[in-house]
DNA sequence: TAAAAAGTTGATTTATATGGAAACTATTTG
DNA sequence: CAAATAGTTTCCATATAAATCAACTTTTTA
């Protein structure tokens, strides 16, 4: 039987970011991580906006900077501080939690 | 009877913050707020590193910073970058997660 | 399909987070 | 309690996040 014969090769996604980026804990594939990760938070700053129905200008003139500053903020993002960040959501009006895991135990930070 | 007459004052700790820091909103109050969480997170690097038995040269070590860096982040905090916490928790083997509540919906990051 | 509105980009400035070195103050331990 | 170890603080340099302005591109709409 082909099925039988064939050994089928199947790859989890981290399996292939293993492969094709870096294991864990590589200088590559940590950064890999980081950018997906400020990406992810630029994304999301993004998509609460329009869910308030707000221009980058409007957004902007809430916390007090100019458009093109929210710009880089949702598309640049290479680092920021978590005080950008609050500002940020708290203008939103959305709640940022941010918890620290721990093996079993949640701490948690705001 | 006494406790029929007296009109009992009760405050929960947001009125008390109100009152005496500011609403919600205010620069005071929003600074009160921000200065809060940066100790949190400060205090959580520290008993997460307690946690993991390590003094703070040796957790310096593990992200190449000395010992004095190890303990501004516990201590004098008063803003840091995402990249920074995610070093420092890596190396200690925590998991950080990092979400958005807005209304229902719960959007994450990491 | 123009004009207006929204978003992006690059050059630049300013503010500040990151970091080291060294001297200091706890805290621990033999 | 003295020596060693751990943690803190101050002064300083450097890298970079935050921000503006202006010119540009893309998208929307009248």
């Amino acid at each position: 039987m082909a099925i039988k014969d064939k050994k089928l090769k199947m790859m989890t996604l981290d399996q292939l970011k293993d492969r094709d980026i870096g294991e864990v804990g590589t200088p590559e594939r940590d950064q890999y991580e980081f950018e997906l990760k400020m990406e992810v938070l630029g994304n999301m700053i993004k998509s609460v906006r329009k869910e308030r129905h707000l221009t980058q200008e409007q957004l902007g003139q809430l916390i007090g900077v100019q458009k093109s500053q929210i710009s880089k903020l949702e598309r640049n993002t290479k680092n920021v501080t978590i005080e950008t960040i609050l500002k940020v959501f708290n203008a939103l009006k959305a709640n940022v939690k941010f918890s620290v895991q721990l093996d079993q135990s949640d701490l948690n930070i705001a």
